[in-house]
RNA sequence: GGCCCGUUGGUCAAGCGGUUAAGACACGGCCCUUUCACGGCUGAGACACGAGUUCGAUUCUCGUACGGGUCACCA
Protein backbone atom coordinates (compact mmCIF):
# COMPACT_ATOMS: atom_id res chain seq x y z
CA UNK A 1 0.00 0.00 0.00
CA UNK A 2 1.13 3.70 -0.77
CA UNK A 3 2.04 5.79 1.99
CA UNK A 4 2.90 9.32 1.75
CA UNK A 5 3.36 11.53 4.29
CA UNK A 6 3.36 15.96 4.66
CA UNK A 7 6.14 17.18 6.69
CA UNK A 8 5.98 20.80 7.37
CA UNK A 9 8.03 22.55 10.18
CA UNK A 10 5.83 24.93 12.38
CA UNK A 11 7.94 27.45 11.42
CA UNK A 12 4.91 30.33 10.15
CA UNK A 13 2.53 30.33 8.37
CA UNK A 14 1.19 28.30 5.34
CA UNK A 15 1.63 29.12 2.20
CA UNK A 16 0.30 28.00 -1.24
CA UNK A 17 3.16 26.18 -2.23
CA UNK A 18 3.08 24.09 1.16
CA UNK A 19 -0.93 23.61 0.61
CA UNK A 20 0.00 22.58 -2.74
CA UNK A 21 2.74 19.85 -1.79
CA UNK A 22 0.38 18.65 0.94
CA UNK A 23 -3.01 18.56 -1.32
CA UNK A 24 -0.75 16.47 -4.26
CA UNK A 25 1.05 13.85 -1.27
CA UNK A 26 -2.80 13.41 -0.26
CA UNK A 27 -4.07 12.85 -4.11
CA UNK A 28 -1.07 10.53 -4.84
CA UNK A 29 -1.90 8.25 -1.74
CA UNK A 30 -5.72 8.55 -2.00
CA UNK A 31 -5.93 8.46 -6.01
CA UNK A 32 -4.14 4.95 -5.22
CA UNK A 33 -6.42 3.61 -2.16
CA UNK A 34 -3.11 5.01 0.45
CA UNK A 35 -2.63 6.58 3.29
CA UNK A 36 -1.99 10.46 3.97
CA UNK A 37 -0.02 10.87 6.64
CA UNK A 38 0.92 14.66 9.01
CA UNK A 39 4.37 14.37 10.02
CA UNK A 40 5.28 17.82 12.33
CA UNK A 41 9.06 18.22 11.91
CA UNK A 42 9.97 20.66 14.65
CA UNK A 43 13.85 19.22 14.79
CA UNK A 44 14.68 23.05 14.73
CA UNK A 45 13.58 24.48 18.42
CA UNK A 46 14.90 28.00 17.22
CA UNK A 47 12.81 28.25 14.19
CA UNK A 48 9.86 27.33 16.08
CA UNK A 49 7.03 29.60 15.89
CA UNK A 50 4.24 29.60 18.21
CA UNK A 51 1.00 28.27 17.02
CA UNK A 52 2.10 27.20 13.43
CA UNK A 53 1.14 23.31 14.42
CA UNK A 54 -2.40 24.77 14.85
CA UNK A 55 -2.20 26.62 11.44
CA UNK A 56 -1.19 23.12 9.88
CA UNK A 57 -4.33 21.62 11.10
CA UNK A 58 -6.46 24.52 10.48
CA UNK A 59 -5.54 25.01 6.79
CA UNK A 60 -5.45 21.12 5.98
CA UNK A 61 -9.43 20.67 7.75
CA UNK A 62 -10.63 23.41 5.90
CA UNK A 63 -8.86 22.80 2.69
CA UNK A 64 -10.93 19.34 3.22
CA UNK A 65 -6.98 17.53 3.04
CA UNK A 66 -7.34 14.47 5.76
CA UNK A 67 -4.79 12.68 7.16
CA UNK A 68 -5.09 8.96 8.32
CA UNK A 69 -3.07 9.57 10.72
CA UNK A 70 -0.99 12.44 12.45
CA UNK A 71 -0.16 14.04 15.78
CA UNK A 72 -3.83 14.73 17.08
CA UNK A 73 -5.32 11.74 15.16
CA UNK A 74 -2.68 8.81 16.37
CA UNK A 75 -1.64 5.76 14.09
CA UNK A 76 0.04 3.10 14.30
CA UNK A 77 3.60 4.72 13.58
CA UNK A 78 3.64 7.33 16.37
CA UNK A 79 4.70 9.43 17.67
CA UNK A 80 3.95 12.09 14.90
CA UNK A 81 6.06 14.80 16.08
CA UNK A 82 9.56 14.47 15.78
CA UNK A 83 10.67 16.28 18.98
CA UNK A 84 9.12 13.11 20.58
CA UNK A 85 10.94 10.55 18.43
CA UNK A 86 14.63 12.24 19.71
CA UNK A 87 15.81 9.40 21.08
CA UNK A 88 16.34 7.25 18.29
CA UNK A 89 18.31 8.86 16.00
CA UNK A 90 21.45 8.82 17.87
CA UNK A 91 20.75 4.82 18.09
CA UNK A 92 20.85 4.95 14.57
CA UNK A 93 23.98 6.74 13.91
CA UNK A 94 26.01 4.96 16.16
CA UNK A 95 24.59 2.01 14.27
CA UNK A 96 26.11 3.56 11.17
CA UNK A 97 29.36 4.72 12.82
CA UNK A 98 29.78 0.91 13.96
CA UNK A 99 29.30 -0.08 9.93
CA UNK A 100 31.46 2.78 9.14
CA UNK A 101 29.13 4.69 7.40
CA UNK A 102 29.29 7.66 9.76
CA UNK A 103 32.21 8.96 12.19
CA UNK A 104 32.58 11.23 15.09
CA UNK A 105 33.53 14.82 14.69
CA UNK A 106 35.03 17.66 17.09
CA UNK A 107 35.66 20.32 14.66
CA UNK A 108 34.52 23.42 16.27
CA UNK A 109 32.50 25.41 14.71
CA UNK A 110 35.19 28.31 14.58
CA UNK A 111 37.54 25.56 12.42
CA UNK A 112 34.45 25.12 10.43
CA UNK A 113 34.21 28.51 9.59
CA UNK A 114 37.89 29.08 8.74
CA UNK A 115 37.45 26.23 6.61
CA UNK A 116 34.85 27.75 4.72
CA UNK A 117 36.57 31.04 4.59
CA UNK A 118 39.94 30.01 3.65
CA UNK A 119 38.90 28.06 0.52
CA UNK A 120 38.83 31.12 -2.39
CA UNK A 121 35.66 29.21 -4.29
CA UNK A 122 32.84 28.27 -3.14
CA UNK A 123 33.24 24.52 -2.54
CA UNK A 124 33.43 24.57 1.33
CA UNK A 125 33.57 20.83 1.64
CA UNK A 126 34.22 19.43 5.13
CA UNK A 127 38.20 18.34 5.05
CA UNK A 128 37.36 15.14 6.90
CA UNK A 129 40.04 15.85 9.39
CA UNK A 130 38.14 13.48 12.28
CA UNK A 131 37.55 10.63 9.65
CA UNK A 132 40.71 8.75 10.39
CA UNK A 133 40.67 9.61 14.36
CA UNK A 134 41.83 6.55 16.25
CA UNK A 135 39.26 4.60 18.36
CA UNK A 136 40.96 4.71 21.51
CA UNK A 137 41.57 9.38 21.05
CA UNK A 138 37.32 9.58 20.01
CA UNK A 139 36.46 7.22 23.83
CA UNK A 140 38.90 9.42 25.41
CA UNK A 141 37.23 12.69 24.01
CA UNK A 142 34.26 11.33 24.34
CA UNK A 143 34.75 10.40 28.20
CA UNK A 144 36.06 14.22 28.81
CA UNK A 145 32.45 15.12 27.38
CA UNK A 146 33.51 16.93 24.19
CA UNK A 147 31.03 18.89 22.25
CA UNK A 148 30.84 16.26 19.29
CA UNK A 149 28.51 15.65 15.60
CA UNK A 150 28.27 12.48 13.87
CA UNK A 151 28.67 12.96 10.34
CA UNK A 152 28.14 10.77 7.24
CA UNK A 153 30.94 9.43 5.12
CA UNK A 154 30.30 9.97 1.74
CA UNK A 155 31.39 6.93 -0.35
CA UNK A 156 33.41 7.48 -3.74
CA UNK A 157 31.43 7.12 -6.86
CA UNK A 158 28.63 7.85 -8.80
CA UNK A 159 25.08 7.68 -7.19
CA UNK A 160 21.64 7.47 -9.60
CA UNK A 161 18.53 8.20 -8.58
CA UNK A 162 15.27 7.93 -10.20
CA UNK A 163 12.47 11.00 -9.33
CA UNK A 164 9.38 10.02 -10.67
CA UNK A 165 8.94 14.10 -12.44
CA UNK A 166 12.32 14.44 -13.31
CA UNK A 167 13.69 11.16 -14.42
CA UNK A 168 16.92 9.70 -13.85
CA UNK A 169 19.33 11.72 -11.69
CA UNK A 170 22.71 10.87 -11.35
CA UNK A 171 25.84 13.09 -9.88
CA UNK A 172 29.66 12.03 -8.84
CA UNK A 173 30.03 11.86 -5.02
CA UNK A 174 32.74 14.11 -5.00
CA UNK A 175 30.50 16.74 -4.59
CA UNK A 176 28.48 15.48 -1.70
CA UNK A 177 29.51 16.95 1.39
CA UNK A 178 30.16 14.72 4.58
CA UNK A 179 26.59 16.01 6.27
CA UNK A 180 26.22 16.30 9.72
CA UNK A 181 23.66 13.58 11.20
CA UNK A 182 23.55 14.20 15.00
CA UNK A 183 24.12 17.96 15.73
CA UNK A 184 26.22 18.72 18.75
CA UNK A 185 22.85 19.21 20.83
CA UNK A 186 22.12 15.74 20.21
CA UNK A 187 19.11 16.25 17.79
CA UNK A 188 19.63 15.13 14.51
CA UNK A 189 19.70 17.27 11.63
CA UNK A 190 16.36 17.11 9.11
CA UNK A 191 17.48 15.50 6.36
CA UNK A 192 18.83 12.64 8.81
CA UNK A 193 15.46 12.44 10.82
CA UNK A 194 13.77 12.52 8.01
CA UNK A 195 15.28 9.47 6.18
CA UNK A 196 14.83 7.55 9.94
CA UNK A 197 11.36 8.68 10.10
CA UNK A 198 10.06 7.58 6.40
CA UNK A 199 11.96 4.27 7.10
CA UNK A 200 10.20 3.58 10.10
CA UNK A 201 6.58 5.27 9.46
CA UNK A 202 6.46 2.98 6.24
CA UNK A 203 6.38 5.93 3.76
CA UNK A 204 6.98 4.46 0.21
CA UNK A 205 6.27 7.61 -1.55
CA UNK A 206 8.89 11.04 -0.83
CA UNK A 207 6.94 13.99 -2.46
CA UNK A 208 8.31 17.10 -1.79
CA UNK A 209 9.93 20.20 -3.22
CA UNK A 210 12.33 20.43 -5.87
CA UNK A 211 14.64 22.21 -3.72
CA UNK A 212 15.60 18.56 -2.01
CA UNK A 213 16.16 17.36 -5.24
CA UNK A 214 20.01 18.21 -4.69
CA UNK A 215 20.00 16.14 -1.46
CA UNK A 216 18.47 13.50 -2.27
CA UNK A 217 21.67 11.47 -3.12
CA UNK A 218 22.80 11.75 0.58
CA UNK A 219 19.44 10.40 1.04
CA UNK A 220 19.91 7.14 -1.38
CA UNK A 221 23.52 7.15 0.17
CA UNK A 222 21.60 6.88 3.52
CA UNK A 223 19.00 4.23 2.58
CA UNK A 224 22.09 2.16 1.31
CA UNK A 225 23.73 2.48 4.28
CA UNK A 226 21.27 0.83 6.16
CA UNK A 227 20.73 -1.71 4.04
CA UNK A 228 17.01 -0.28 3.33
CA UNK A 229 14.90 -0.29 0.43
CA UNK A 230 15.00 3.13 -1.32
CA UNK A 231 11.33 4.87 -1.68
CA UNK A 232 9.94 6.07 -4.85
CA UNK A 233 10.98 10.25 -5.36
CA UNK A 234 8.42 12.61 -6.69
CA UNK A 235 9.89 16.18 -6.56
CA UNK A 236 7.67 18.95 -7.14
CA UNK A 237 8.44 22.44 -9.24
CA UNK A 238 8.37 25.67 -7.02
CA UNK A 239 4.97 27.92 -7.00
CA UNK A 240 6.57 30.78 -7.82
CA UNK A 241 5.51 34.86 -7.25
CA UNK A 242 6.34 36.22 -10.59
CA UNK A 243 9.27 34.86 -13.07
CA UNK A 244 11.80 35.52 -10.66
CA UNK A 245 10.82 35.21 -6.55
CA UNK A 246 9.59 32.01 -5.46
CA UNK A 247 6.05 32.41 -3.47
CA UNK A 248 7.25 33.86 -0.19
CA UNK A 249 5.23 33.32 3.67
CA UNK A 250 6.03 36.66 4.34
CA UNK A 251 4.11 38.22 1.37
CA UNK A 252 1.05 37.68 2.97
CA UNK A 253 -1.53 37.28 0.17
CA UNK A 254 -0.03 33.90 -0.75
CA UNK A 255 -0.83 32.42 2.38
CA UNK A 256 -3.79 29.94 2.36
CA UNK A 257 -5.49 31.83 5.42
CA UNK A 258 -5.39 35.41 3.62
CA UNK A 259 -6.70 34.29 0.49
CA UNK A 260 -9.82 33.01 3.13
CA UNK A 261 -9.68 36.10 4.55
CA UNK A 262 -10.16 37.62 1.06
CA UNK A 263 -13.02 35.96 0.29
CA UNK A 264 -12.21 33.18 -1.73
CA UNK A 265 -13.75 29.30 -0.86
CA UNK A 266 -11.40 26.62 0.17
CA UNK A 267 -12.90 24.44 -2.59
CA UNK A 268 -11.97 26.62 -5.32
CA UNK A 269 -8.27 27.59 -3.65
CA UNK A 270 -7.68 24.18 -3.86
CA UNK A 271 -9.05 22.92 -6.92
CA UNK A 272 -7.21 26.18 -8.62
CA UNK A 273 -3.81 25.25 -6.79
CA UNK A 274 -4.19 21.51 -7.71
CA UNK A 275 -3.88 22.69 -11.41
CA UNK A 276 -0.84 24.75 -10.55
CA UNK A 277 1.71 22.56 -12.08
CA UNK A 278 -0.32 19.68 -12.84
CA UNK A 279 -2.73 18.98 -15.65
CA UNK A 280 -5.36 16.32 -15.82
CA UNK A 281 -5.90 13.71 -19.23
CA UNK A 282 -9.13 15.36 -19.94
CA UNK A 283 -10.00 18.71 -20.84
CA UNK A 284 -11.53 20.62 -17.82
CA UNK A 285 -10.52 22.55 -14.68
CA UNK A 286 -13.44 22.16 -12.22
CA UNK A 287 -12.44 19.54 -10.01
CA UNK A 288 -14.47 19.09 -6.49
CA UNK A 289 -11.13 17.00 -4.04
CA UNK A 290 -13.33 13.92 -4.53
CA UNK A 291 -13.07 14.06 -8.04
CA UNK A 292 -9.45 14.87 -7.77
CA UNK A 293 -8.58 11.98 -5.47
CA UNK A 294 -10.19 9.56 -8.77
CA UNK A 295 -8.24 11.19 -11.44
CA UNK A 296 -4.76 12.43 -10.34
CA UNK A 297 -1.96 10.74 -11.67
CA UNK A 298 1.63 11.72 -11.26
CA UNK A 299 1.98 11.63 -15.47
CA UNK A 300 -0.16 14.94 -15.13
CA UNK A 301 2.79 16.45 -13.04
CA UNK A 302 4.97 19.24 -14.88
CA UNK A 303 8.74 19.88 -14.14
CA UNK A 304 8.81 23.68 -14.75
CA UNK A 305 7.65 26.22 -12.09
CA UNK A 306 4.14 27.86 -11.95
CA UNK A 307 3.27 31.67 -11.41
CA UNK A 308 0.28 32.17 -9.15
CA UNK A 309 -2.05 33.57 -11.21
CA UNK A 310 -4.61 35.60 -8.15
CA UNK A 311 -6.54 36.65 -11.66
CA UNK A 312 -7.65 32.96 -12.84
CA UNK A 313 -7.90 32.01 -8.87
CA UNK A 314 -10.51 34.77 -8.47
CA UNK A 315 -12.20 33.40 -12.15
CA UNK A 316 -12.38 30.19 -10.87
CA UNK A 317 -14.07 31.37 -7.04
CA UNK A 318 -16.42 33.34 -9.07
CA UNK A 319 -17.11 29.56 -11.11
CA UNK A 320 -17.39 28.41 -7.67
CA UNK A 321 -19.95 31.22 -6.28
CA UNK A 322 -22.41 30.63 -9.57
CA UNK A 323 -22.79 27.39 -9.14
CA UNK A 324 -23.24 27.45 -5.52
CA UNK A 325 -26.91 26.89 -4.02
CA UNK A 326 -28.41 29.78 -3.21
CA UNK A 327 -29.13 29.62 0.16
CA UNK A 328 -25.74 28.15 1.13
CA UNK A 329 -24.03 31.27 -0.99
CA UNK A 330 -26.71 33.53 1.02
CA UNK A 331 -25.09 32.07 4.36
CA UNK A 332 -21.50 32.75 3.11
CA UNK A 333 -22.82 36.07 2.11
CA UNK A 334 -24.85 37.60 4.95
CA UNK A 335 -21.94 39.02 6.99
CA UNK A 336 -20.55 40.56 4.41
CA UNK A 337 -24.03 41.93 3.52
CA UNK A 338 -24.60 43.17 6.90
CA UNK A 339 -21.44 45.16 6.85
CA UNK A 340 -22.15 46.56 3.44
CA UNK A 341 -25.70 47.17 3.60
CA UNK A 342 -26.87 49.47 6.95
CA UNK A 343 -30.06 50.24 5.20
CA UNK A 344 -32.99 49.03 6.70
CA UNK A 345 -35.94 47.68 4.96
CA UNK A 346 -33.54 46.36 2.49
CA UNK A 347 -33.93 42.85 1.22
CA UNK A 348 -30.53 41.42 1.11
CA UNK A 349 -31.66 38.12 -0.16
CA UNK A 350 -32.83 39.57 -2.97
CA UNK A 351 -29.55 42.15 -3.47
CA UNK A 352 -27.84 38.41 -3.13
CA UNK A 353 -29.05 37.12 -5.81
CA UNK A 354 -28.33 40.06 -8.78
CA UNK A 355 -24.69 39.64 -6.81
CA UNK A 356 -24.51 36.11 -7.01
CA UNK A 357 -22.97 36.08 -10.47
CA UNK A 358 -21.29 38.98 -10.90
CA UNK A 359 -17.93 38.42 -8.57
CA UNK A 360 -15.41 36.85 -8.09
CA UNK A 361 -14.90 36.76 -4.02
CA UNK A 362 -17.08 37.60 -1.24
CA UNK A 363 -15.59 40.78 -0.16
CA UNK A 364 -16.34 41.99 -3.81
CA UNK A 365 -19.75 41.94 -2.63
CA UNK A 366 -18.94 45.49 -0.23
CA UNK A 367 -18.37 47.90 -3.44
CA UNK A 368 -20.26 46.49 -5.71
CA UNK A 369 -23.77 47.35 -3.13
CA UNK A 370 -21.68 50.44 -1.61
CA UNK A 371 -24.56 52.56 -3.38
CA UNK A 372 -27.26 51.53 -1.71
CA UNK A 373 -26.28 53.34 1.94
CA UNK A 374 -25.53 56.61 0.25
CA UNK A 375 -25.62 57.58 -3.85
CA UNK A 376 -22.20 59.07 -4.64
CA UNK A 377 -21.48 61.35 -5.89
CA UNK A 378 -21.86 60.96 -9.34
CA UNK A 379 -20.85 63.25 -12.76
CA UNK A 380 -23.91 64.12 -14.86
CA UNK A 381 -21.68 62.78 -17.81
CA UNK A 382 -22.56 59.32 -16.50
CA UNK A 383 -26.02 59.70 -18.65
CA UNK A 384 -24.43 60.22 -21.87
CA UNK A 385 -24.35 56.55 -23.02
CA UNK A 386 -23.90 55.81 -26.77
CA UNK A 387 -25.01 52.72 -27.09
CA UNK A 388 -28.22 53.50 -25.02
CA UNK A 389 -28.65 56.36 -27.53
CA UNK A 390 -28.89 58.72 -24.50
CA UNK A 391 -28.18 62.47 -24.44
CA UNK A 392 -27.92 65.04 -21.24
CA UNK A 393 -31.29 66.58 -22.62
CA UNK A 394 -33.28 62.69 -23.58
CA UNK A 395 -31.99 61.94 -19.79
CA UNK A 396 -33.64 65.06 -18.47
CA UNK A 397 -37.13 64.40 -20.25
CA UNK A 398 -36.99 60.52 -19.53
CA UNK A 399 -36.32 61.15 -15.39
CA UNK A 400 -39.50 63.40 -15.82
CA UNK A 401 -41.24 61.66 -17.40
CA UNK A 402 -40.33 58.23 -15.20
CA UNK A 403 -40.57 60.15 -11.89
CA UNK A 404 -44.49 61.38 -12.63
CA UNK A 405 -45.28 57.99 -13.87
CA UNK A 406 -43.39 56.40 -10.33
CA UNK A 407 -45.06 58.56 -8.34
CA UNK A 408 -48.57 57.21 -8.89
CA UNK A 409 -46.92 53.55 -8.81
CA UNK A 410 -48.65 51.23 -6.37
CA UNK A 411 -47.34 47.69 -6.72
CA UNK A 412 -43.92 48.78 -6.29
CA UNK A 413 -42.25 44.94 -7.76
CA UNK A 414 -39.56 44.53 -10.07
CA UNK A 415 -42.61 43.02 -12.53
CA UNK A 416 -44.67 46.11 -12.42
CA UNK A 417 -41.99 48.64 -12.32
CA UNK A 418 -40.64 47.29 -15.22
CA UNK A 419 -43.88 46.66 -17.69
CA UNK A 420 -44.91 50.29 -16.30
CA UNK A 421 -41.27 51.54 -17.59
CA UNK A 422 -41.50 49.73 -20.56
CA UNK A 423 -45.12 50.70 -21.76
CA UNK A 424 -44.08 54.82 -21.14
CA UNK A 425 -41.23 53.97 -23.41
CA UNK A 426 -43.96 52.72 -25.74
CA UNK A 427 -45.99 55.61 -25.32
CA UNK A 428 -42.93 57.98 -25.71
CA UNK A 429 -41.88 56.32 -28.78
CA UNK A 430 -38.36 56.09 -27.73
CA UNK A 431 -36.22 52.95 -27.23
CA UNK A 432 -36.34 51.20 -23.66
CA UNK A 433 -32.79 52.04 -23.07
CA UNK A 434 -33.37 55.48 -23.27
CA UNK A 435 -35.55 55.41 -20.13
CA UNK A 436 -33.81 52.76 -18.29
CA UNK A 437 -30.51 53.78 -18.45
CA UNK A 438 -31.20 57.08 -16.82
CA UNK A 439 -33.00 55.83 -14.23
CA UNK A 440 -30.39 53.11 -13.48
CA UNK A 441 -27.68 55.76 -13.84
CA UNK A 442 -29.80 57.95 -11.27
CA UNK A 443 -30.95 55.16 -8.61
CA UNK A 444 -27.23 53.95 -8.31
CA UNK A 445 -24.93 56.91 -9.21
CA UNK A 446 -22.44 54.36 -10.93
CA UNK A 447 -21.45 53.07 -14.69
CA UNK A 448 -22.11 49.71 -13.31
CA UNK A 449 -24.83 48.40 -11.00
CA UNK A 450 -25.66 44.64 -9.88
CA UNK A 451 -28.97 45.12 -11.79
CA UNK A 452 -30.83 46.75 -13.82
CA UNK A 453 -33.46 50.36 -13.44
CA UNK A 454 -36.20 47.98 -12.35
CA UNK A 455 -34.36 45.79 -9.39
CA UNK A 456 -33.17 48.79 -8.25
CA UNK A 457 -36.07 50.83 -7.41
CA UNK A 458 -37.65 47.80 -6.24
CA UNK A 459 -34.72 47.17 -3.48
CA UNK A 460 -34.22 51.40 -3.02
CA UNK A 461 -38.27 51.31 -2.20
CA UNK A 462 -40.26 54.13 -3.48
CA UNK A 463 -39.58 57.02 -1.26
CA UNK A 464 -35.46 56.70 -1.96
CA UNK A 465 -36.36 55.97 -5.67
CA UNK A 466 -38.41 58.72 -6.29
CA UNK A 467 -35.59 61.04 -3.73
CA UNK A 468 -32.52 59.86 -6.54
CA UNK A 469 -34.62 60.60 -9.59
CA UNK A 470 -34.79 64.37 -8.47
CA UNK A 471 -31.53 64.25 -7.45
CA UNK A 472 -30.62 63.41 -11.22
CA UNK A 473 -32.85 65.62 -12.47
CA UNK A 474 -31.41 68.54 -10.64
CA UNK A 475 -27.98 67.61 -11.89
CA UNK A 476 -29.14 67.52 -15.45
CA UNK A 477 -31.13 71.15 -15.32
CA UNK A 478 -28.53 73.46 -14.42
C1' G B 1 31.66 29.71 -9.17
C1' G B 2 30.81 23.89 -9.05
C1' C B 3 26.81 20.56 -9.46
C1' C B 4 21.59 19.61 -10.53
C1' C B 5 16.99 21.08 -12.89
C1' G B 6 13.98 23.82 -16.14
C1' U B 7 12.44 26.89 -20.89
C1' U B 8 5.15 26.02 -25.73
C1' G B 9 1.12 32.95 -26.39
C1' G B 10 1.07 37.94 -20.69
C1' U B 11 -0.42 33.56 -17.10
C1' C B 12 -1.87 28.18 -16.31
C1' A B 13 -1.20 24.47 -19.77
C1' A B 14 -2.15 19.97 -23.80
C1' G B 15 1.33 17.85 -26.90
C1' C B 16 5.31 12.53 -26.31
C1' G B 17 8.77 12.43 -34.78
C1' G B 18 4.35 14.05 -39.46
C1' U B 19 -1.27 18.46 -35.79
C1' U B 20 -4.32 24.27 -39.44
C1' A B 21 0.40 23.54 -32.22
C1' A B 22 -5.70 22.01 -28.06
C1' G B 23 -8.12 24.33 -23.98
C1' A B 24 -8.63 27.88 -19.76
C1' C B 25 -7.65 32.91 -17.49
C1' A B 26 -6.66 37.82 -19.08
C1' C B 27 -7.24 41.10 -23.61
C1' G B 28 -10.12 43.02 -28.44
C1' G B 29 -14.70 42.62 -31.37
C1' C B 30 -19.76 40.95 -32.17
C1' C B 31 -24.52 38.90 -30.44
C1' C B 32 -27.94 38.66 -26.27
C1' U B 33 -29.52 42.50 -22.96
C1' U B 34 -32.95 47.75 -18.52
C1' U B 35 -26.02 48.96 -17.13
C1' C B 36 -22.38 45.41 -15.73
C1' A B 37 -21.94 40.44 -15.40
C1' C B 38 -23.62 35.62 -17.12
C1' G B 39 -24.21 32.97 -21.76
C1' G B 40 -23.02 32.39 -27.13
C1' C B 41 -19.80 33.51 -31.30
C1' U B 42 -15.26 35.48 -32.86
C1' G B 43 -10.12 37.82 -33.05
C1' A B 44 -5.07 38.68 -31.84
C1' G B 45 -1.18 36.07 -29.42
C1' A B 46 3.63 30.75 -28.39
C1' C B 47 7.32 26.03 -29.45
C1' A B 48 14.34 30.80 -26.15
C1' C B 49 18.60 30.37 -29.84
C1' G B 50 22.20 27.47 -32.78
C1' A B 51 23.96 22.96 -34.53
C1' G B 52 23.19 17.84 -35.33
C1' U B 53 20.13 12.84 -35.90
C1' U B 54 16.09 11.98 -39.35
C1' C B 55 12.61 11.75 -45.45
C1' G B 56 10.59 14.94 -41.52
C1' A B 57 11.66 17.95 -35.54
C1' U B 58 7.89 21.69 -30.55
C1' U B 59 8.92 16.52 -29.60
C1' C B 60 15.50 12.93 -29.73
C1' U B 61 21.12 14.53 -28.93
C1' C B 62 24.73 18.31 -28.05
C1' G B 63 25.99 23.24 -27.23
C1' U B 64 24.55 28.66 -26.09
C1' A B 65 21.44 32.04 -23.60
C1' C B 66 18.15 32.97 -19.83
C1' G B 67 15.70 31.37 -15.27
C1' G B 68 15.47 28.35 -10.85
C1' G B 69 17.52 25.10 -7.04
C1' U B 70 21.61 23.64 -4.03
C1' C B 71 26.39 23.87 -1.90
C1' A B 72 24.46 25.09 7.01
C1' C B 73 25.34 21.80 13.61
C1' C B 74 17.82 25.35 8.57
C1' A B 75 14.07 22.62 7.31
Amino acid sequence: MIRTRFAPSPTGYMHIGNLRTALYEYLIAKSQGGKFILRIEDTDRERFVEGAVDVIYETLAMAGIKYDEGPDVGGDYGPYIQSERKNNYIDYAKQLVDKGEAYYCFCTKQRLDELKNNSSDKIAKYDRHCLNMPKQEIEQRLKNGEEYVIRQKIREGKTTFKDVVYGEITVDNDELDDQILIKSDGLATYNFANVIDDHLMNITHVVRGSEYLSSTPKYNLLYEAFGWEIPTYIHLPAVMKNSGEKLSKRNGDASFQDLIKKGYLPEAIINYVALLGWAPKENREIYSLEELEKVFNTDGLSKSPAIFDIVKLTWMNGEYIKAMDFDKFYELAEPVLKQSVKTEKIDLKKAAGYVKTRIGTINEIAQMLDFIDSLPDYDKALYVHKKMKTTEEISLKSLKEALSMLENIQDWTNDSLYSSMTELCKNLGIKNSQLLWPVRTALSGKPTSPCGASELAELLGKEETLKRIKIGIDKLVI
